[in-house]
DNA sequence: AGTACCACCTGACGGC
DNA sequence: TGCCGTCAGGTGGTAC
């Protein structure tokens, strides 16, 4: 699930939940998924202290921590959330795949969820550390048009659906968005960078913006989308919610299950 | 360089 | 109800 902004969304949930409070147990029944240090080590290093104002980068997020300088490092993997509750509240709907939940003093806790054990947690100095994030492409809602013109120039031969995928282009985005963006912009995702025009690049880079920013305004994973995003009627057999008249289409591209109008997008 | 394919892991869903 | 195939919003390695 979590793309840019899902977990723009979870760092506003996590800095309004777990912040200054401080960490009395972490406990974790998939210690395998915090990686790059042992999970006594990983820990015993948290203990006693308290979270401080986490931040995103692409589709992780990175929480600060009192007195150290290691980062608390969470990515979602496809199907990750964050809940924070009373301690002990039932475990039910994706709670039932809380891998690993940070207990705090004041009775509450927070659980990272991961159903398909996708996600990874480290606990690192640099997040430059991670190649992931080394390597990644810059923040989409940073950068300028001019800037963005530049991208599509230097990956001119991928496919549109592959340059928003890559999150060495550009950040953050995934099938889920990179779809719903192509949609809005009416380009088939199949098309290369270096075919648009300058005015389809430039609608691009406008819908791109405003997809992951109004997206951002909502509350997820549960969040409505209005009917006519695409991302409602990503199943076989929907309508194309702009034009009912027209089927929308699944297709693999770059490997991944993409949905678009054959019709409206050219 | 770009994409296809498989792997990781585990559940949800539809068909029979 | 139960079994089975298919699919799922991410990333990484290998192979062409």
């Amino acid at each position: 699930m979590p793309e840019l902004p899902d977990v723009e969304s979870f760092k506003r949930y996590f800095n309004r939940t777990s912040l200054g409070q401080e960490i009395a147990d972490i406990q974790s029944d998939a210690k395998s998924l915090v990686k790059k240090i042992v999970f006594g080590d990983f820990k015993q290093k948290l203990l006693g202290r308290q979270f401080r104002k986490a931040s995103r980068r692409g589709k992780f997020l990175i929480v600060k921590i009192e007195n150290i300088p290691q980062k608390l490092i969470l990515h979602f993997g496809m199907t990750g959330s964050l809940h924070y509750v009373k301690q002990g509240s039932p475990r039910k709907d994706r709670d039932r795949f809380a891998h690993l939940i940070f207990k705090f003093k004041n009775g509450y806790e927070l659980r990272w969820n991961n159903q398909r054990k996708l996600g990874k947690v480290y606990l690192l100095e640099n997040p430059e550390d991670l190649d992931l994030i080394q390597e990644m492409g810059p923040e989409p809602l940073e950068i300028s048009k001019k800037e963005f013109l530049k991208l599509l120039k230097e990956h001119s031969r991928k496919s549109m659906k592959g340059f928003f995928l890559d999150q060495r282009v550009i950040a953050g985005i995934g099938n889920i968005y990179s779809d719903e963006i192509l949609f809005r912009a009416k380009i088939d995702p199949h098309r290369k960078a270096k075919s648009l025009d300058l005015k389809e690049k430039k609608k691009v880079f406008k819908k791109m913006q405003k997809v992951l920013k109004e997206a951002s305004k909502l509350n997820h994973p549960d969040a409505q989308f209005p009917d006519s995003w695409l991302i409602p009627h990503r199943r076989k057999g929907e309508k194309c919610p702009q034009n009912k008249n027209h089927e929308l289409k699944r297709e693999i591209i770059v490997g991944r299950a993409s949905y678009f109008c054959p019709i409206c997008q050219k």
